[in-house]
RNA sequence: UACCCGGUGGUGUAAUUGGCAACACAACUGGUUUUGGUCCAGUCGUUCGAGGUUCGAGUCCUCGCCGGGUAGCCA
């Protein structure tokens, strides 16, 4: 497909523009050449990439896709107190995982050079200068919210005195800390960022990349605009804190003067309930093994996700549904469940798995016969096959499906009721047996109705109830982990008073546990992923599955209707 | 109390740029179904408030109200 094809068909699919795909659009209606369009996902490595991260790169390799141009992945890497090699590598995964793929691969480190350069530049301008100021003197004279800032008294220095002691501090001549390179703007500013921010601090410690070649470091502000310049880049795309920092971005950039320049545009941030998407808090639980790692399946990281058994088109498809605009919204949970189950729904085979069992005893069932029943693998798709499953006398049913007084509306097993056992026969429970100790229900005597194969009714009666089994002789033990949400908390980071981000965490969010499963379910291998009828999605996890012995995580439930009207009506 | 940004059903995004408020999710009804899944149909908002401009305002203007961001040598 050629890349004009690729937009045609997107363009194509009438969605509506949100605001970055319009101003796009009178970008290129104003004279800007499609090919042109320059994007870039600027990650700092500095912690695995979470769902929020990939809605920026959903939206900026999205629109490469829809309009035209190219983007690049730049590592924001100006920080090397924090930043690390193995989160390069991570984040490199996690995007192409997604399902895209950067034109160039960049880092800001690799401009400390140019950066070096334009620095000296604005100092000779008269635009910048070394400021002595230790790190709570530079608090103080920056002033307040609503009182302006104060003088430095170092901001009129010569620029031959300035220039010199930029080179010393390039040569490692001072403490870490003890001074600064500052743009000389306004320390009167209604905007904070413009009262002399700074531009380079001095800072020891060794660069994944750069190694011991530096000893300073530009910050963001001096770093990304002017990373940004040099790539080309035509529409630079951050979260809507940034929007404050826009003046210094265009300030920078205007007294370096360069020729063209690139503009910056602030979304909104992804949000979701139940879910902590700072990195903080991110690296908090990892740190302190709260979790199991940065893929531990409850955590909103692309990593996490993935080893939970989430599909990258279902997180494409949520980017889509949920949009880009400029209100700082909370999208709820179910919206992003929606998404995987629908995804699931059309590719995932079908198979049958009883997580609390419970035997059921067809006692006019032969002996010794086992019926193999051809059933299809997924009704959404019909290239998905078909496969047979045992039919026997004694099955695995779920103790859920059994109830020994119906309640109205009730469609499954009671003591005289008739249900389907899926793709099998209809069984009428004849006796209930229980323990006599206890009370407890641990087997159910049925008799079916050998005239009832193949979906065929009963004369004269309606079996609406389909309960899901699995045949006892032949059953596989398959260990599963029901994930639910970390949090039980919908806004786990909006703490009250002395409490802590991890008093909300959910004890029962991990559940480890075992169900029986249809025979095929002992071949499931890595990377694979099923709808256990009636349950919901899983998916067998590569990280603690064996050849031959599938590890089963829960992706998401199906949803359940029956539960939620049994629930709304207790 | 300074500056910046925002406000459309329960939630989130649209609205041919001034012309019948649409889509998805949620909730509730009902239908289909060998998954109480899927699918289909229906119900649920006079667009934060008050004025103004206009034949006509969610959209433009004014004044309010409410929410978010900003005082790192983090990004």
């Amino acid at each position: 497909m050629t890349a004009s094809e690729d937009i045609d068909e997107s363009l194509a699919g009438k969605r509506s523009l949100n605001f970055i795909e319009k101003k796009i659009q009178e970008d290129i209606a104003q004279g800007l050449s499609p090919a042109e369009l320059q994007f870039r996902f600027p990650p700092e490595p500095n912690g695995f990439l979470h769902i929020g991260h990939a809605k920026a790169i959903c939206l900026n390799f999205g629109l490469v896709k829809g309009h035209g141009g190219r983007c690049n992945l730049r590592f924001d890497d100006t920080n090397p107190a924090k930043e690390e090699q193995k989160f390069v590598e991570s984040i490199q995964e996690d995007i192409r995982w997604l399902g895209f793929e950067w034109d160039e691969l960049c880092f800001a480190s690799d401009y400390f050079g140019q950066l070096y350069d334009w620095a000296v530049q604005l100092i000779k301008q008269g635009d910048a200068y070394i400021c002595d100021l230790d790190g709570d003197q530079v608090r103080e004279f920056r002033g307040t919210l609503n009182e302006p800032g104060k003088n430095s008294p170092f901001r009129d220095r010569s620029v031959e005195e300035n220039l010199d002691l930029f080179a010393a501090m390039k040569a490692g001549e001072f403490e870490e800390g003890a001074r600064t390179l500052r743009a000389k703007i306004d320390m009167g500013s209604p905007h904070i960022v413009m009262r002399d921010p700074v531009m380079y601090r001095i800072q020891k410690s060794t660069h994944h990349r750069t190694g011991d070649d530096w000893c300073i470091y530009p910050t963001y502000d001096w770093a990304h605009g002017q990373g940004d310049a040099i790539e080309g880049v035509t529409h630079s795309l951050c979260s809507l804190e940034f929007r404050n920092h826009r003046p210094l971005y265009d300030w920078f950039l205007e007294k370096i003067g360069l020729e063209k320049v690139p503009g910056q545009t602030e979304f909104a941030r992804l949000n979701m309930q139940y879910t902590m998407m700072s990195k903080r808090y991110l690296r908090q639980l990892v740190e302190e093994e709260i979790v199991e790692g940065w893929d531990d399946p409850r955590l909103p990281t692309i990593a996490g996700l993935r080893r939970r058994g989430v599909t990258p088109e279902a997180i494409r498809n949520f980017m889509e549904t949920i949009g880009v605009a400029k209100f700082n919204s909370t999208i709820e949970l179910t919206v992003f469940e929606n998404s995987i189950r629908d995804h699931l729904n059309k590719v995932a085979p079908r198979r049958m798995a009883v997580f609390d069992r419970i035997k059921l005893v067809i006692t006019n069932f032969p002996e010794d016969l086992q019926e193999l029943i051809e059933v299809d693998n997924n009704p959404e798709d019909e290239t998905a096959g078909t496969r047979s499953i045992p039919f026997e006398r004694e099955v695995w049913v779920e103790r859920d499906d059994f109830r020994m007084e119906a309640p109205r509306k009730w469609r499954r097993l009671a003591p005289g009721a008739e249900v389907r056992l899926r793709y099998g026969y209809c069984v009428t429970v004849k006796e209930v047996v229980t323990d006599p100790q206890s009370g407890e229900v641990t087997e159910l005597q049925c008799e079916y109705d050998p005239d009832t194969s193949k979906g065929r009714q009963p004369e004269g009666r309606k079996v609406r109830g389909i309960i899901h089994w699995v045949p006892a002789s032949c059953a596989v033990k398959i260990p599963v982990t029901l994930y639910s949400p970390l949090f039980n908390s919908e806004a786990p980071d909006q703490l009250t008073e002395g409490q802590s981000f991890l008093d909300g965490i959910d004890p029962d969010s991990k559940v480890e546990t075992e169900a029986l499963g249809e025979p095929s379910l002992a071949e499931a291998s890595s990377g694979e992923r099923f709808q256990f009828e009636r349950i919901g999605y899983f998916y067998v996890d590569p990280t603690r599955s064996g050849e031959g012995s599938p590890h089963f995580n829960r992706i998401a439930a199906l949803r359940d209707s029956w539960a939620k009207q049994e629930k709304s009506k207790s």
